[in-house]
DNA sequence: GTCTATACTCTGATAGAC
DNA sequence: GTCTATCAGAGTATAGAC
């Protein structure tokens, strides 16, 4: 057989999600993957139309990841108080965990971002977890309130502007006060 | 006279600040700075050493339009929630105003991004409008939070994940639930 | 379905004439 | 101090052979 290497549309998101997190969104090319795939570029074009038909599987991805988890580690425990926290831990440690797939996905953020099963879910449970210390099982206004302070906290942390101790202290107070004002 | 153009550093900046602005982060290419300015890209490496160094002085501009901004909105009312308030206002309507530049600054961050006169002032100026609110002047976790709420509405809200009150309403809350409870 | 080859445009950066 | 000319490389994408 003349080219037996054979690709398939979730190894190569998988291999684009390995190159982001090694070399940063600036290495995420099509020479790139084709490269670690050990095939040429033009290959690509055979399973996703274009470079953005890539980006929105690697973001769809990242979002799958990041859903599972949070979901993994923030059961749901009777206080509400506390499965917001849990929530909310899982979900900076993700970030830490995999900043470049997490900055990804957020960056490139279109209005129908959100629109994959997984960021629908993502919505839903912190809808859940703000429902739960509001009352209000739909409180829009409230999920926005945590997950802005959340992704905020998160750039702020990545970016290196503080010591090590500053930021981190500044999730815990910022956190408490969203819980209780809320 | 052969070639009578004159040029100066902060000439370019501003034209590096439109042309962000207008075309995005990924316009801003020395090329497109040298077109604006009606002259070629080699002459802007008589002002500054690289790309890098053009892109600094763009952020240091914008923190200080920032601080600028923030500064003429946000007086200092007696009432230290009303300062706060002010504040943040001002802030999030920047970003609303020139997006753009905006999270080019924020983006761009590194360690020692806020070493700027103008980045330092507007760190000084959150502690202060937060310590009016904590009885600490220097209140450094109770900023990150606050600052983190801050940056995280503006990416949601630019982000279009929302509709049109939804994400405002979240900013009330938010920030009504971080003036209490901090 | 993968390949080679190529077209095209863009980038940052440098050398040397004037 | 600005110019022309050029380098060396990146990128996406397409055509056509096999």
């Amino acid at each position: 057989m003349a080219h037996p290497k054979q690709l398939d549309p979730a190894g190569i998101v998988q291999t684009a999600v390995k190159l982001l997190e090694e070399e940063g969104p600036e290495g995420l090319s099509l020479r790139a993957v084709a490269k670690r795939l050990g095939v040429k570029a033009p290959s690509l074009y055979n399973y996703f139309a274009d470079k953005s038909a890539l980006e929105r599987a690697v973001i769809a991805e990242g979002q799958r990841l990041l859903l599972e988890f949070v979901r993994g580690r923030a059961r749901k425990p009777r206080e509400p108080g506390l499965a917001i926290r849990e929530m909310a831990s899982a979900y900076v440690k993700f970030a830490r965990l995999r900043p470049a797939l997490y900055f990804f996905v957020m960056h490139h953020a279109v209005p129908d971002a959100d629109a994959t099963p997984a960021g629908k879910e993502l919505w839903r449970l912190l809808l859940d977890r703000v429902g739960g210390i509001t009352a209000n099982g739909d409180d829009t206004s409230g999920a926005v309130a945590v997950w802005a302070f959340l992704h905020g906290f998160t750039v702020l942390e990545h970016s290196g502007r503080f010591g090590r101790s500053g930021p981190r202290e500044g999730f815990e107070r910022g956190l408490r006060a969203l819980i209780s004002g809320l």
